[in-house]
DNA sequence: AGTACCACCTGACGGC
DNA sequence: TGCCGTCAGGTGGTAC
């Protein structure tokens, strides 16, 4: 599920449910889950404190502790959030608890336990230290035109790269690349600047759109790609079959006949 | 710098 | 019903 407009989701999630509330307890239900860090740290960490802000980068979601550092929560392929009262709604994946002093539980969830929490000092040392590219919603047109025309390769690996820029996936690049017209298969380098301006425009708006509709899959508009992501898709604008390849190693959904822009 | 693999995990689904 | 292969929206490492 997680790319950016998930991600911004939780982040609205979190606000509106557990911030400002102290932390009584910490359970940790799989400690692999945590990225260097004892489940006694987090807990230290946590304790008498209260979630105070929040801060997503990427596909990166920053929680301000009173205590001064910040847990970081990345949800992988599967992660999610839960906040809840009774433990009988303890979703089954809950790898990490909060129980807050009002008897609620946030859960941090993750099904296959490829998300991380961690706990981050200074959440743009971070960033920088993970090398993380500017964040897709927030960057401009010039930093985003300073970055592609130097890039080379195909625009689905560039885009998909977080230290290029960070917080788009595999979803969202078919998507961005079906409504630019442009085949992921394109070299950069091949792209001239009216290309790459139409590719940060409609970066924007699928960014916007999936945050609009909360990224309820039946709430996306009609012409849109995600909803034709099988084998039998047809493609919603024109109703040509959809092509199936991977590129990057991914598998990448397109319409042959209204992604026609190729250059390799 | 870019790409092609492999690995990390769990669960859902289709075929037999 | 059960077993098995395949696939899944992410990331990190390695080798070329």
């Amino acid at each position: 599920m997680p790319e950016l407009p998930d991600v911004e989701i939780f982040k609205q999630y979190f606000d509106a449910t557990a911030l400002h509330q102290t932390i009584t307890a910490v359970y940790v239900g799989d400690h692999r889950i945590l990225q260097d860090l004892s489940e006694n740290d987090l807990r230290s960490y946590s304790l008498d404190s209260k979630f105070e802000s929040t801060f997503r980068h990427g596909k990166n979601l920053f929680v301000h502790l009173t205590s001064g550092a910040a847990v970081l929560l990345h949800f992988g392929m599967s992660g999610d959030l839960k906040y809840y009262q009774h433990s009988d709604d303890q979703p089954k994946h809950a790898r990490v608890i909060w129980t807050f002093d009002n008897g609620f539980h946030l859960a941090y969830i993750s099904i296959r336990m490829f998300g991380k929490v961690a706990i981050v000092q200074n959440s743009a040392a971070y960033l920088t230290d993970q090398h993380l590219g500017p964040d897709a919603l927030s960057m401009d047109w010039q930093q985003f035109f300073a970055i592609f025309k130097n890039k080379r390769g195909m625009v689905k690996s560039a885009l998909m790269d977080q230290s290029t820029l960070a917080g788009l996936g595999n979803i969202y690049v078919d998507e961005l690349l079906f409504h630019a017209q442009i085949h992921p298969e394109t070299s950069v380098e091949e792209m001239n600047e009216a290309e790459i301006h139409e590719l940060f425009k409609t970066m924007k708006s699928i960014i916007n759109t999936a945050i609009d509709v909360r990224v309820n899959f039946e709430d996306f508009p009609d012409d849109y790609l995600i909803n034709h992501r099988d084998k039998q898709g047809t493609c919603p604008i024109c109703s040509k079959d959809l092509e199936r390849i991977q590129v990057a190693s991914r598998t990448t959904y397109y319409c042959p006949q209204c992604q026609m822009k190729m250059k390799k």
